[in-house]
DNA sequence: CAAAACTAATCAAACGATTGATTAAGACAA
DNA sequence: TTGTCTTAATCAATCGTTTGATTAGTTTTG
């Protein structure tokens, strides 16, 4: 791994752990084995190297999303896929999404929220494309399609941030078993939930 | 008001608005009016001005807490109230919220994460009894419980967090009017949903 | 081919600014 | 006068960033 590389897991790992403003260059350096000017020479600053593992992230999670809604599958199926995919994605690193959302709460720092937002966005309108066009071929009832977005990322979010509400803390979330036994069940609720909820009226 | 009060104030806001790393002891003093030493004075150290707001928060939140579930309406209409009740909670004073589970994600400060978590899951007993309830009676189908309350808290957690992930930015959010329509609209759709979902079938 | 020029990568050291905290001295009310 | 409040000045530590020098590898040139 060369060290451009290892700053950016090294960083990530300290943002997810400490962050955004409780992790130093300093400490980035250290960690990734560098030297602290490595950051500055291949990032430019502590913010780029930030921007640049979140872009990274974002980008990786467009992709699968624009795969599912050029599939020629129905609009339930490719929900359910959206689904399970972002279940999976989030929970195979909760911590990072943690971070995201911690950092991305703040104020502060606008260019680098401008752009991250301006990522998500995007991966916003190809999730609303998929939900609009079943409404429109008639596989789903009218709904209001970006609440039932915020419905199914945020029952995600929820249970990856606070599992420990859900299996009220008989669950240890740090053993891979369980993890996998909760997402699962996250699963199964958010797809009946899809079925009921947008199956159109008789 | 005076100065301790001042400072606890300020420091309340810029805690919000930029996080507790972000927020330096002088910006907190400027903010209040007031000197820097005034905040050792009173409360020790910055991390003594943290604690003290969130006990004060805590307090008067479990001093709120809801007898929605001893009111004698149906199953879905206690559902129905708790809806309303915790999304004027949560959209009366949003980047409290947002900064209570920015920094409860990020497990620093272990006594307040406790104390917190504390008071989070007494509410969710009441939450939990009212649909267990309903479902017993038969007023509502068997449901994954746990996972429908994380749902709803869920999406009314993304909603207050990132509005504009919702209104597409089409709204102002710091115009309260603006953010009574996005409220409204989140409440609608929260009930319909609980409507659907839990809606015994025929 | 070999000397010269250039490039990317790396380093230790130091920069000025800011951090949370403390001090000693003054102000003011009781 | 005593004890509470308030102040400016200052502390050592740490922050993110920049610097100038050095290495090793590649390109260009004579």
């Amino acid at each position: 791994m060369d060290k451009r590389t290892s700053i950016l897991r090294a960083a990530e790992k300290l943002f997810c752990e400490l962050g955004y403003e409780g992790t130093s260059t300093r400490s980035i350096a250290r960690e990734a084995g560098a030297n602290m000017a490595m950051i500055n020479y291949y990032f430019g600053s502590k913010e780029g190297v930030f921007v640049e593992i979140m872009t990274e992230r974002i980008k990786a999670f467009g992709a699968q999303l624009t795969v599912i809604d050029e599939d020629r599958i129905s609009p339930m199926e490719k929900l359910k896929k959206v689904i399970e995919g972002y279940a999976e994605r989030i929970f195979l690193n909760t911590s990072f999404h943690k971070m995201m959302h911690r950092e991305l709460s703040l104020a502060q720092r606008p260019e680098m929220y401008e752009k991250i937002k301006g990522a998500i966005s995007t991966n916003l309108e190809v999730f609303e494309h998929i939900v609009t066009a079943g409404i429109e071929s008639g596989d789903f009832r009218p709904v209001d399609v970006r609440m039932l977005i915020a419905t199914i990322m945020g029952t995600i979010s929820n249970v990856a941030s606070s599992p420990g509400k859900v299996t009220g803390n008989t669950l240890d979330i740090s053993n891979p078993k369980d993890r996998d036994i909760l997402k699962e069940r996250l699963i199964n609720h958010l797809k009946e939930l899809a079925q009921t909820f947008l199956e159109p009226k008789k």
